[in-house]
DNA sequence: GCCGTAGTACGGTGGTTATCGTACGAGCGC
DNA sequence: GCGCTCGTACGATAACCACCGTACTACGGC
């Protein structure tokens, strides 16, 4: 059921990552993988950043392999999209599909952590 | 630091429950309880009734100690207000607290999980 | 071909969670 | 007081999760 796909960007001969389709996305696993602060800060930064962005670019102060984990919970649960160009991998928040499933969440969840981070001094 | 009320509406000399203040309600802990689908459902459940329910009144096919279990996480996450009416426990959400605190978040999820109930014939 | 950089896979650890069953406590009605 | 209903507390279990370190693979540049 899984269907993957070599994403647009993706440099041909990469090796192909899991993705879920749009209809296998469920509310509960997004909220799910949103509800770690690791990967909402993940989440926001890609929202800021309007588009791709490598692993690297997203300091989290964690280790590297945790940080892998990370990222492939979001993108089991369908809330980001992963691909590799070169060496790097890269990501991009799956705007279209949650919006057309859950219109309005993930902004919501954005202006909620942003009002937050506002209330509790920042970071 | 939890701060407990005996809530307006619970008969006195009822036991008191432990609620987060509402600038103890973090983003992070409102999704991960909502990020179970019983949870959610019980949720659903509160906001279509308006008001508050009995625990009872929400069925959910888990036995009675799971069912406190869940009701606890929500009450403790700062989602749903709770208090001892005779023997039943009634419970309300806080919409006022997280409307305040993350606007439109709540209803963002309510109307994601409609659609989404929609899409998967119903329940 | 060799090295560096980016990320993965694997195995482990300690903590949390969802679930249950059984035994108990608190009010209500008779 | 007695028994009923509603919910709790406790103990157990199995699954899961966040995190780590180490060993490995893939790609690009030299």
């Amino acid at each position: 059921m899984p269907t993957d796909t070599t994403s647009p960007g993706a440099v041909p001969g990469s090796r192909a990552l899991a993705h879920p389709a749009r209809e296998e996305i469920r509310l509960a696993g997004v909220l799910h993988a949103l509800a770690d602060p690791m990967r909402l800060r993940v989440v926001c930064r890609l929202a800021a950043a309007e588009g791709e962005l490598n692993c690297a670019d997203i300091e989290l102060p964690v280790s590297k392999s945790t940080c892998t984990h990370h990222f492939r919970v979001l993108r089991e649960h369908g809330v980001i999209e992963q691909f590799y160009r070169g060496t790097a991998k890269m990501n991009r928040l799956r705007t279209a599909d949650l919006e057309t499933l859950f219109p309005g969440l993930i902004d919501g969840v954005l202006r909620a952590a942003d009002l937050q981070a506002c209330r509790l001094g920042e970071e």
